[in-house]
DNA sequence: CTGAAAGCGCTTACAG
DNA sequence: CTGAAAGCGCTTACAG
């Protein structure tokens, strides 16, 4: 036999037609045992495998899901987010669990996306994560939603549209994070990380961390935050900016850890002891939390949950049966940057 | 009109055969320019896209390849090593670069391979990625060369056919450490990893490591090794394990920068200073080395140019070019845990 | 329970 | 330069 086998080679050996052999290979009830049994042992001699092109064509489906990943345009290329690998890493576990396999894509934000994975049929619906400017991809999903693309986000809600979203409780983190200094007695706080509209995340958290604090009567100071995007160099510049500008804190909470690292090499090199002189929390414990010296404590968010939620809710989308804003909570883990 | 466009809707608008159409959006020379630009023109604002599972079923292709990666069984499902999701992220960018779609699917090494992505001809070949018991994947790989499959392998080479193998000069490697611990005068050096055939990576290591050693007439003592899975987990155990049984040493070779991070942790534990007391050299050069304390002194493997040169070998295996095993050099990185 | 036939949406040899 | 037609390998209504 020249090339793959197909249906009508195993047809051929098996003594039937091509359409039982289809029939016997997806375990219909419609078809005999013994012709079932006979079916799949000539394709498994054969090591006949189903043409997945011609079985989607026919079905009109693809069993694949994409993962579009955005990168903030301004971070080094080779650099991605660790806690966006993470991420992956879940998503792909989630896809797998439910019988589905993943298509991977960096995007830049400034290029054209490549969100024609489902117009041409190579995936059911997409997942798109990533940091980087939120205003830029608003226009974007409005044109998914427009052309009624399945697509599930990770992190802030789209348009009027919560039931395509999966995201931490950021406010929550935030506030958690709040609380925890707060207990500790380090009120003087700094904010590192953009708390604007360009980034829901950050934002929600620092709005979180903010209403704890005015809670208990506390008022951040405005003078006391510096804007960074999520990598360890945006942090460390953030941080020294606030040094060299003589402003003081007993504390500092970053908007993700890659921030918070950047901002403790800031704060070791001005000779300011963590924790000692001050307490750093950060946010995402990604796998480095752990390792930095001093250990970072930071506000988790759950990955493994958030990929599996991601998964979900896509196939809901795509099976059309009702989504709901699904917000997963955080977690506190303390270390010793702020003990 | 209702569903997606195809392309004899695009016929229809355009007043040209479907033929034409196909061929125009394909930019055939056969067709005339002004015919092409006004099918390009429909095309766009019906929003419509080929249908790849049609087009792959036509041409017997998918432009897609598939990443499976393996792991360690031992090693906790939800902690990927980084230095494999590093690969992960220069694979998906190469393959984006030459216009291929990457599936991604992680396999235990335990359960049957999903390796027949090329027989469903969901891709046309695969990338095998991962540490674990080699001698487990051997008889798989034999299967797959006897299938014809399409794939290559990192790290070790797969039986007689070397062609199949992007890998890092681990030998070569493994003596850089070498000679930096020789040259900083660290000569009672232990070992930690797994240096037997079930890990071919790591045996390369060790054996540059002792030859180099071997050339300065020192012998690296048995006594001296212990046994570890690329985890940090199982660096801190192993290196427990010595200096419970007393062994002395002033510096050590970790066959991973997860295995050196473990066995930082036990010295730390057992009060031994490092560097003072003992300089650790790890392997890999995964983003944490730089951030763990003292910094981890390392042999970086450049994971950009292995996924390029990965996607690079296997799209010429597809292609029925000649392709050659590819060893990528090694570089060290110094740093405070061996100065 | 089984088979003959239609058709998913393309690409491409063939004929003009 | 263009069109009519075949066919890639399946799935599934339809008929028995």
């Amino acid at each position: 036999m020249k090339g793959k086998a197909t249906s009508f080679d195993i047809a051929h050996y098996a003594g039937v037609s091509q359409s039982t052999v289809s029939r016997a290979l997806r375990n219909s009830p419609l078809v005999n045992e013994e012709t079932r049994r006979r079916v799949h042992e000539v394709a498994k001699q054969l090591n006949y495998k189903v043409d997945k092109n011609a079985s989607n064509l026919r079905t009109q489906q693809s069993s694949t899901l994409a993962l579009l990943l955005f990168e903030d345009p301004t971070s080094d290329e080779s650099q991605i987010n660790p806690f966006f690998l993470a991420m992956l890493g879940s998503i792909t576990r989630a896809c797998a669990k439910e019988g589905y396999d993943l298509l991977v894509s960096f995007q830049s934000s400034s290029s054209d996306w490549q969100a024609d994975y489902e117009d041409s049929h190579r995936a059911d619906g997409l997942i798109l994560l990533g940091y980087g400017d939120y205003l830029d991809y608003q226009p974007k999903f409005r044109t998914l939603i427009e052309q009624n693309t399945k697509f599930v986000c990770w992190g802030a809600s789209v348009d009027n549209r919560p039931d395509l979203t999966v995201s931490c409780d950021n406010y929550g983190g935030g506030k958690m994070a709040a609380q925890h200094l707060l207990a500790t007695g380090r009120t003087d706080c700094a904010f590192i990380g953009d708390a604007s509209d360009h980034s829901p995340e950050f934002f929600a958290r620092y709005h979180g961390f903010k209403d704890a604090f005015l809670a208990k009567g506390i008022t951040l100071s405005e003078r006391k935050m510096a804007n960074a995007i999520s990598t360890e160099e945006s942090g460390y510049h953030a941080t020294r900016s606030l040094i060299a500008n003589n402003i003081r804190f007993n504390s500092l909470f970053a908007a993700s850890d890659l921030i918070a690292i950047g901002a403790i090499r800031a704060l070791k090199e001005a000779k300011i002891n963590v924790p000692d002189d001050v307490h750093v929390v950060g946010f995402d414990n990604i796998a480095v939390a752990s390792f930095v010296n001093p250990p970072l404590t930071t506000v988790q968010q759950d990955t493994t949950l958030a990929g599996q939620m991601l998964v979900d809710n896509l196939l809901k989308l795509i099976r059309g049966e009702p989504v709901e804003n699904t917000l997963l909570p955080p977690r506190l883990i303390i270390r010793g940057s702020s003990i």
